[in-house]
DNA sequence: CGATAGATTGAGTAGGGTCAAAGTTTGTGG
DNA sequence: CCACAAACTTTGACCCTACTCAATCTATCG
């Protein structure tokens, strides 16, 4: 993943005017100390309006394709997958989610829910009814500008996935994977020492817009050149010796690949 | 008077979704009689915050990447191109903007805009102070639907592209973009019988992850498949004998490349 | 009317897809 | 607890699509 923080630090934070844009620009600091913000997020959210809280275990599936928009949901803790299920019944992944991601935005245009929201892990969600967070978005600007902030979030999210797919190949492409895994991670607050990609390899590569072989050959071709490891036993988990060194790799294949305006 | 709005929503019958989501689904109709929805939209939001009209011509920007986030921008008219700057100086087309679509969402979560928005074409900006609209959604839930809408509007846009991206062959990819750019000003009540790509081969390659030549050859493939024709003089005017036909080629490809799950 | 940006087309190449054959886990039932 | 099956992974060989490099052609604007 292409790294803002410089650019965040470039707009220093001492000379700005306008209490709306200062906040906005506080909220924008990743994570901030092991994930307070989004410990904070969670906690107005849940002061603020009524949520339903579930359990979820790995394969449960909180809102299906098609389904009738009602909620949009907060994820609490695990890990969850979006499965877009094209008409002619392919799959795809279009989405990842953490501690403190929404689920459900494409279906407030669409009136449905755009995919299938299955989780890949125990976890907890939080299902917020829309039109009540509605009502309590307009009692609460802090409130709106959280859900502002979450769906802006998702747009950049989609748009930097875009720009990995366009720019890097194959190996870059895992390794930028595994970089925003980790980083996901972190910036919740989470071990990242010793990651597990809950995933199969052809989950990971329909993700990615590669074939499984091809996400198994780079996977193959990191640990060789020692950017990762996988433990001992089975080759789920994954362990980064340096994160700055696999981040590099990931970045070094700009330059590579074609693809330049001009 | 905040209450007033609220109380409206709260109410709102617990069957499946009640009124909001009878609203939110009438809404997702898209385009309704040649955009009457997007003239309603615009209406609403003139009347109900303080815009900034400003005309512009091809190659005039409204916003720059780095720039501190305060506007958020709708179009009334004419086409812009979202240019994301990389680091390392490359560029990429990172989105399409025609009548009704806002521009600037990715600055609310980052705190500085993200990409440069670039006029095409002659049109007419409508931009829109993010606090000043902010407050303005707290008194009429239904700016905020409307905010609401159209960045999940976005979402949604941004996932069907990866899905073209990651499963459509180039000349597929080409047919598509083609059917999305008529497609948009179909819903937007405008021509579509000669429409113009106001963008040059190696930009539409670069937004749609191919090279310049690549995109050259789909067109010239697609020419003499008679699925499109360029005008007399020149060849950035193209004419469309059958949508459906150009559709449906489009999705052809899903077929024909991998990328499957499983 | 030249100059320059843009477009087309061709030839060659390579990255990643496809097909195929083992190997490894994981899970289930006896 | 073991054994077998099913799912997942790895690796190899081959091939095709789309990228690269390069030459030529076409528009547009001074």
């Amino acid at each position: 993943m292409v790294m803002h923080s410089s650019e965040v630090y470039a707009s220093s934070p001492a000379t700005h005017g306008g209490a709306l844009a200062a906040l906005a620009c506080a909220r924008a600091e990743k994570g901030g100390p092991s994930g307070q913000r989004i410990a904070d997020a969670l906690r107005l959210l849940g002061a603020s309006v009524d949520v339903q809280r579930r359990l979820v275990r790995a394969g449960d599936t909180v809102y299906q394709t098609g389904q009738r928009f009602s909620h949009l949901y907060i994820l609490n803790s695990g890990i969850f997958k979006l499965l877009s299920l094209s008409a002619d019944g392919r799959e795809q992944v279009a989405g990842l989610k953490f501690r403190g991601d929404w689920m459900g935005f494409a279906g407030i245009a669409k009136g449905f829910y755009a995919c299938d929201a299955v989780a890949m892990d125990t976890g907890e969600v939080w299902a917020v009814r829309y039109d009540t967070l509605l009502a309590a978005c307009a009692r609460q600007p802090e409130l709106m500008m959280l859900l502002h902030e979450a769906m802006s979030a998702e747009i950049v999210r989609e748009r930097e996935s875009m720009l990995s797919v366009f720019t890097l190949p194959a190996d870059a492409r895992v390794a930028d994977f595994i970089s925003y895994w980790a980083d996901s991670l972190a910036s919740r607050g989470l071990r990242t020492d010793q990651i597990t990609l809950c995933m199969t390899r052809a989950e990971i590569g329909n993700y990615l817009g590669l074939t499984l072989e091809t996400v198994s050959r780079a996977l193959s071709k990191l640990v060789r050149e020692r950017l990762i490891s996988f433990a001992q036993k089975g080759r789920r988990d994954i362990t980064i010796p340096d994160m700055g060194l696999l981040r590099s790799y990931a970045q070094r294949g700009q330059t590579a690949a074609g693809h330049t305006l001009q």
